[in-house]
DNA sequence: CGTGACTTTGACTCAATTCAATGGTTGTGG
DNA sequence: CCACAACCATTGAATTGAGTCAAAGTCACG
């Protein structure tokens, strides 16, 4: 999950972030995934008949909010963020996503536009299934109907909880918890840095800010060694004291 | 689905607000709702053989934060809130449930504990129906297991699109929206007073503001002549100024 | 008619946004 | 290889939105 595919190979409509390559949906490695894990080859090779590959540059748009889904995306390789408009003329970065992740997975179910847009923060490889297809399995498979059900159920309370920190937290939680989250998600396992250059701006859509304050707030806490900062990438150097932070503004 | 128990009748352990007696939740009213239109009558005989009523006094909590879920709640008559604590002390109201809606469906859904309180607005009754049962059905009946998915999918893109107004829009604005969903909530039909004695903290807990700052801001609305207010009961002038401010703030 | 819970209002404080100015980086084409 | 443009990062000062605290005022109910 964590090896990436090197750069010059995601012109090739390569698929698998394992490695293989022709053998499609079968040998993928989301097939490790809770969610796909009750489908048999039988629906695995339903999904991989119709798949098609989708490769994006960093900036790159994977869609934009308001249009409709159009099928499942599985991101194969590479880093997405999904963003929405705010009120204020910025942005406002909804999640991360990594390899193996579905990308707008909500949308798609619940049968609307999309509520948001997917970008590429880097180079990324994306599988298409078509809706038709993707639908057909779902409706055979109970199984897998109760857990994307167990799935969506959990979503929400993980929704619920990070609007309540949004929206009660001071700005140095929020961009604490901004800044752990984007470690939980992209971490590496032998350092404390980062594996993700995000913008300043970026940063601030994730914690609910003005750039202006993001970078004022991470001033804060590289003064106060939390972190080491050079450029984008961030370095963890206190958790206790971010997940402190985090807890009591 | 308007027409509520005279509160004598709460204690009497009826169960259906159809008004019908002792024939459960084959003529039970909340047939009628999409999602348990799937339902067999065998189906819903499975859900009726252990169901039981609960009959709960305004101000009475049906369950607390961090209990675990031990069946379906369906609301048969009066209102209830769902609200949790917020980290300064105050409340944050959630969600307002009407009769014939599921009360804390999600969390019964994600296997978890629940994320909020459910507390009675005035005197209500509540229909239990054991897990087993409920799961039985859930499990066998893909057709329900589909509408959960999309049930559970719009869940979320309102959930979003409810906390990025909390977020970032200013208080009038929030107050605005607060007012506004009451009323979708519990509006009568033959005039434009909000069926509901809400606090004024608990406006301010569903508009994520102080106290003092709904008061300020609902004192406010009635200067500018977009609401009247008498007591706690709540009577909208102008709908088109009140969705003005939700927008522009 | 007194007690407690709720409502209202004012003054103060502080957090956060806005706006503006400046400095730094990067990539591109001449 | 340099110069320029475009974008990004940083910092300061002024402004405003919202929370806090406290003091009355109102209401219902025993």
């Amino acid at each position: 999950m964590k090896k990436e595919f090197p750069n010059q190979h995601l012109g090739t409509g390569c698929h698998q972030n394992s490695g293989r390559q022709s053998e499609g949906c079968m040998h993928c490695s989301v097939r490790n995934l809770f969610l796909l894990s009750a489908l048999s080859d039988g629906e695995l090779h339903i999904l991989n008949r119709e798949r098609t590959s989708i490769n994006l540059k960093a900036g790159d748009p994977l869609y934009h909010v308001g249009t409709a889904p159009q099928g499942l995306l599985c991101l194969s390789a590479g880093k997405i963020k999904l963003e929405k408009d705010n009120l204020n003329g910025g942005k406002q970065i909804i999640s991360l996503y990594k390899p193996s992740e579905f990308i707008g997975f909500t949308d798609l179910l619940g049968q609307t536009l999309y509520t948001s847009s997917a970008i590429a923060l880097e180079n990324s490889t994306v599988c298409f299934i078509p809706k038709l297809h993707f639908n057909q399995v779902l409706q055979s498979n109970q199984m897998l109907a109760l857990r994307v059900i167990e799935y969506l159920a959990a979503e929400i309370s993980k929704i619920v909880e990070r609007s309540s920190g949004l929206t009660q937290k001071h700005m140095r939680a929020r961009l604490a918890d901004a800044i752990l989250y984007t470690y939980e998600r992209y971490n590496h396992p032998n350092n404390n840095e980062i594996q993700v250059a995000l913008k300043r701006s970026d940063l601030a859509a994730l914690s609910n800010m003005t750039t202006a304050n993001a970078i004022r707030t991470l001033s804060e806490f590289i003064k106060d060694k939390h972190i080491e900062v050079q450029g984008r990438k961030i370095k963890i150097l206190d958790f206790t004291a971010l997940r402190k932070i985090s807890q009591l503004g």
